[in-house]
DNA sequence: CATAATGTTCGAAAGTATTCGAACAATAGA
DNA sequence: TCTATTGTTCGAATACTTTCGAACATTATG
C-alpha cells in the first residue's frame, strides 16, 4: 500500500475517501460511473442531457435526463443533491461542466487508478 | 465497479471510506499496516507488544511497543487514539485484541480486497 | 416575451465527528 | 502491595456534515 508507484498527498486520499463516505453521496457516484461510463471504462466522455426528464441511454454510451430526475430516487432535495455533486467535485472523482442543454460529466479514471493503486 | 465479483452492502463501503475519511485516522492505519503486516502482505497476524515504549520490529515482522506509543507522533490524546483505533475495527479493516502484554492487531485482508474489487 | 424547468447559493436546523481531560480498570514490575 | 503505565469510558466543547426550503440565475420552449 504503502509501496504504491502512484503516490498523491495523503490529505488528497483522506478527500475522496471523504466523498465517498456518505450513502447518498457513494450512489450517486455508482450511478454516474456506472450509468455514464461505458461498461468497457475506456474513458470517454459521458454525459447528462438536460430534456423531458426520462432517461436512457443515449449516444456514446451516455444518459439523458437531468441529474436531480436520475437521483430522483433517492428522495433529497435538487439542492441537496447540487452539494452532494460539488462534493464529488472537490474531491476530484468526477469533473462535470454545462454546456447549453448538455450536462458532461466524466469520472476521472487516473485518480480511481490512483486510489486503486492504494489498495495494492 | 459495479461488477465487481465480490459483493458487499453498500453501507459497509460507507463504513470503509468513513474510517479512512480522517487524516488522523488514516495514518493510524497505515502505521498498523506498513509496520505490522509483511511486505510480503502474506496474511499473518501482526502483533503490538506493550513494553518500555521504544518501537523496533519483533519476530514474526511485528511490531513491539503500546500503541499510543507507536502514533505518538501524531499528537493525540490516548483517549483520542483509543476512539480511532475502535473507529478502524468499527469498520471491520482492522481486528485488534489484547492477551496480557501482548496487543495483538491485524489488518483484514479480506476486507481490503472486497475494496479493491470495488475499484475495479 | 412569459413560463416552466433546471441547477446554484444562502441561511438555518439538526445531527455527527473530533478532540480533550478526568476518572477508571487492568496489568507489570519495583 | 504499591506505583507507574496503559488502554477505556464518560461528558463536554467545538467543528463539520447533511439536509431542507427559499430566493435566485439560466436556459428552452410555448
Amino acid at each position: 500500500m504503502w509501496y504504491s508507484s502512484i503516490v498523491m498527498e495523503l490529505s488528497n486520499y483522506v478527500k475522496v475517501f471523504k466523498a465517498l463516505s456518505n450513502e447518498q453521496r457513494l450512489n450517486i457516484f455508482l450511478i454516474i460511473y456506472n450509468q455514464c461510463c461505458t461498461p468497457e471504462g475506456s474513458g470517454g466522455t459521458s454525459e447528462f442531457k438536460i430534456k423531458d426528464g426520462s432517461y436512457y441511454p443515449g449516444e456514446g454510451g451516455g444518459v439523458q435526463g437531468a441529474f436531480t430526475k436520475i437521483c430522483g430516487c433517492m428522495n433529497l432535495s435538487r439542492s441537496t443533491i447540487s452539494h452532494h455533486f460539488k462534493e464529488l467535485q472537490n474531491s476530484g472523482l468526477i469533473v462535470c461542466e454545462r454546456e447549453g442543454q448538455t450536462y458532461r460529466c466524466r469520472v476521472n479514471e487516473q485518480l480511481i487508478n490512483t486510489i486503486k493503486e492504494f489498495f495494492k
